[in-house]
DNA sequence: ATTTTATATTGACGGCGTCAATTGACAGCG
DNA sequence: CGCTGTCAATTGACGCCGTCAATATAAAAT
């Protein structure tokens, strides 16, 4: 065994738990997710994750972390290959759904209702507002440019929370409908942007782009 | 000690259990809720409780089934007041919002994504869909008299995960606005409503009730 | 009064999170 | 090369936890 951690072991170590987290949580539930089984499942002995985390809860955080850096990088890949907000919006919220549903116990943990402050973990909350980052501009864009009207940011948060309102619904088992979520989340979309879309035809809208 | 517990002795104790054990997750937490410290608060030994209940998973599941029973009074009662589908609509959406924002931890344990089958419980199940009745035949009877369209099942879907995901990103810490969630709230109903009606002035809406 | 039976309690087991004390191995120095 | 200081990793221990088996207790039936 080596003597000094470098920082890339350090990082290496604590993505692999992570990692290895969040595989026990898939499979056996929270409930399930010991740091003993943890260590087993690492191959090292019980307490030496506390040589890398805090506590349990530390360890929690630092999946979340994870979890939402990986969602806000997707989110940011999505975004840059649409320059219309409009159409960003639907990449933005396609690549949100298939999240979520590709992997749900990932998502599970990310939105886990647990009153823990997650405002402890700096970076935890740094990456939530990365992943939201996306979506919050192309709103403001697409306010902007007069194809959606109201405050952008209860817009933002209008359009995250119906997607999230059904995902969570139907991960937490009150929907019992498979393969069908994806119909009823296409009429969420199609109706919260009906919602927020301009009242005016197109023509006016880009009218009132040239007015400023 | 008595011999023989009557049923309504029985009811008593496992009502008084799931009281303190919501108290229990309100005070300390999902991790804080211990069948011993809920023993301890209900005055009696370790094992008691099992002459009550299955076990751990059985407890949680009653909660889930007393605030469901709750809510679902709640959404009755509001029903009733209320002949109007769309004025009914609104009501059970306050109410629905007043249930969740006045008793957070209840809503969290009614909605915590914890994968067991919830299908396991039967009794459970049914106080589920009882809450979901009153929305549901609203939107069936504001859809049948055309003030509504739409497939009245998606419809109250939409309308309830809407509500939902606005009070479950609220609660879970990602939204960071205090009392103003309220606000958002009225945003999402706004949104949705506007979404969900008819197209056609009222008048027409009238006049395609005459055509039927 | 004695037996039966439903209820409550205690004992015990393995597993958990976590802290303190201990071991083990490498780095730098002589 | 051997010593020594230092950091990483392990083991030991403590007090919790959920749960089952065995036991005690007290009311009901006889």
């Amino acid at each position: 065994m080596p003597k000094i951690l470098t920082p890339g072991d350090v990082i290496h170590f604590r993505q692999r738990l992570c990692d290895l987290a969040l595989a026990a949580y898939a499979e056996h539930g929270i409930e399930g997710l010991s740091l003993r089984g943890l260590a087993a499942a690492a191959g090292c002995s019980r307490t030496t994750p506390y040589r890398y985390f805090k506590n349990k809860a530390d360890i929690l955080a630092a999946v979340r972390e994870t979890q939402f850096r990986r969602l806000a990088d997707e989110n940011q890949t999505a975004a840059r290959n649409h320059a219309d907000p409009e159409q960003r919006l639907r990449a933005l919220a396609q690549t949100y759904v298939s999240f979520a549903l590709d992997n749900p116990e990932a998502y599970r943990v990310m939105f886990s209702v647990n009153q823990h402050d997650e405002q402890r973990y700096p970076e935890l909350v740094k990456q939530i507002m990365r992943a939201q980052e996306p979506m919050m501009t192309a709103v403001a864009e697409a306010v902007n440019n007069g194809s959606a009207e109201g405050d952008p940011n209860n817009i933002a948060h209008i359009l995250w929370a119906g997607l999230h309102g059904v995902i969570s619904l139907h991960l937490s088992d009150k929907l019992h409908m498979g393969r069908q979520v994806h119909e009823l989340v296409q009429v969420m979309i199609r109706s919260l942007s009906k919602a927020v879309a301009t009242h005016a035809p197109p023509q006016v809208a880009a009218a009132r782009i040239l007015e400023e």
